[in-house]
DNA sequence: TCAAAAGTGTTTTGAATACACCCATGC
DNA sequence: GCATGGGTGTATTCAAAACACTTTTGA
């Protein structure tokens, strides 16, 4: 099912040099366990090119827009396309139109996503593979470049909004949401202030259920499906059915 | 000069429903002092549409973009032929895409800019005028959707970024610069509070010049240029020589 | 001398941080 | 019991906010 970038039917040869074309691609952030080091790492999925241009190189899922859909709607089938599952979160990150970014003019409308871990399906899919995003080969196209800003977008919001949600699952506690921020910024945070800070935002839901494991019981949390994971001012109301995710 | 969105040529009628078109437009903000109130209003130039669709209503400056120039630079074409000066602050808002927004598809790439008041040219250009946000007309397509999303990024990111700086001339005194964040927040600012976040931002440079008035002198300051008006993190380095500004 | 804006000082509040310490479970 | 993470308490630091107060000018 995986959908990569070919020249679509065009009306006449000569009018190639003068068309510019609009592909949507999305950078889908999900969470791994090494299981080496046992540490939590940020991962996205990769699809190997079969064709020129880049044939042989790993490349960002994508797709040409059809003219009878919106840019969400071409990122959430091209999304479906790849991974065959619906993302907790998505959100345009920035259209890519540099001159020499592709050897035809391609304008990419770049989109970035979450899924959690659990809703990655088992079976592998042909063509692609999840890469660690601090271990990434040289990609096709800029989209190294792209990467790296949606990671810096990632790394922004997951301070100011509660899209580290996108990422777990209904149930969790404290210590693993805990753990996705620390594995998205890359750095310890004391579990103390953690805490407080978590049961101060009112996005939190205690349950009665706890995680036994070798030590003391932690307690389960859900989320206030009454708060956005994320502001996005008036653009939120442009959300259509098929972005709303499993979160509502 | 102005360029409004008039059909480019095509290889063949035929490829009409098959082509998505690409477009540019920006969201340029200014300040402008109300002569009634003598209060600073937001305003952006609008060009009134002379064909369909939506002929007879004010649009945002735009046009369609050229095979060969990148989408920062069609922005900064638009910009010029629309306003002739150089913005003192330019960055992409978003894509817009639904389907149904134009009678033909057209994905629309959207920027907004700063402009300094003292910049923009006395003479009118013919069929734009500029407007204050807080009345507009109604708008072609869905421009009025967009002014406001443009509207709600330069609200928040005044608040974490000296943005607001974009829209003053290189002296300024700290009452003007309160009265810039004034007029984009729409709520007043407490002067002493303010001085002392604005003198310990590290970006202003006191000079030896005070504007004289009827009053105290105040002193002037100038924008230390070894700061970045906003941080743009990994898009920064594709900043072309044609996007940067007379800040420099 | 007075009005008005420039500029300083002080107090309070709340959030982020650091870190000491207690709690509950499996082994 | 004791090791280990779950969870609480508390002191410190820092910035935002509120607001009283002093300074400097033109009229």
């Amino acid at each position: 099912m995986t959908q990569t970038l070919i020249e679509p039917r065009r009306a006449s040869p000569e009018a190639v040099v003068d068309v510019t074309r609009v592909a949507v691609s999305t950078v889908i952030f999900s969470l791994r366990r090494d299981p080496g080091t046992d540490r939590l790492a940020v991962v996205v999925p990769l699809v190997m090119r079969t064709r020129d241009p880049h044939e042989g190189q790993w490349a960002l899922p994508g797709g040409w827009l059809d003219a009878t859909e919106s840019l969400d709607a071409a990122a959430s089938r091209t999304l479906a396309e790849t991974t065959a599952i619906a993302p907790s979160y998505l959100e345009q990150l920035y259209a890519f139109g540099a001159v020499d970014r592709s050897p035809t003019r391609v304008v990419s409308i770049v989109y970035w996503a979450l899924v959690r871990p659990d809703e990655i399906p088992a079976a592998p899919v042909e063509n692609v593979s999840w890469h660690d995003v601090a271990e990434l080969p040289r990609l096709a196209f800029d989209h190294n470049h792209i990467v790296e800003y949606a990671l810096w977008r990632l790394r922004n919001k997951v301070g100011y909004s509660r899209i580290a949600h996108g990422l777990l699952a209904d149930e969790f506690t404290l210590a693993e949401l805990r753990e996705v921020y620390e594995s998205i910024l890359g750095r310890r945070l004391d579990p103390a202030n953690f805490r407080r800070q978590a049961e101060n935002s009112g996005t939190l839901i205690p349950t009665d259920r706890f995680r036994t494991g070798s030590h003391r019981p932690a307690r389960f949390y859900r989320y206030n499906q009454d708060v956005e994971l994320a502001d996005r001012g008036p653009l939120a109301s442009e959300r259509t059915p098929e972005n709303e995710s499993s979160t509502s």
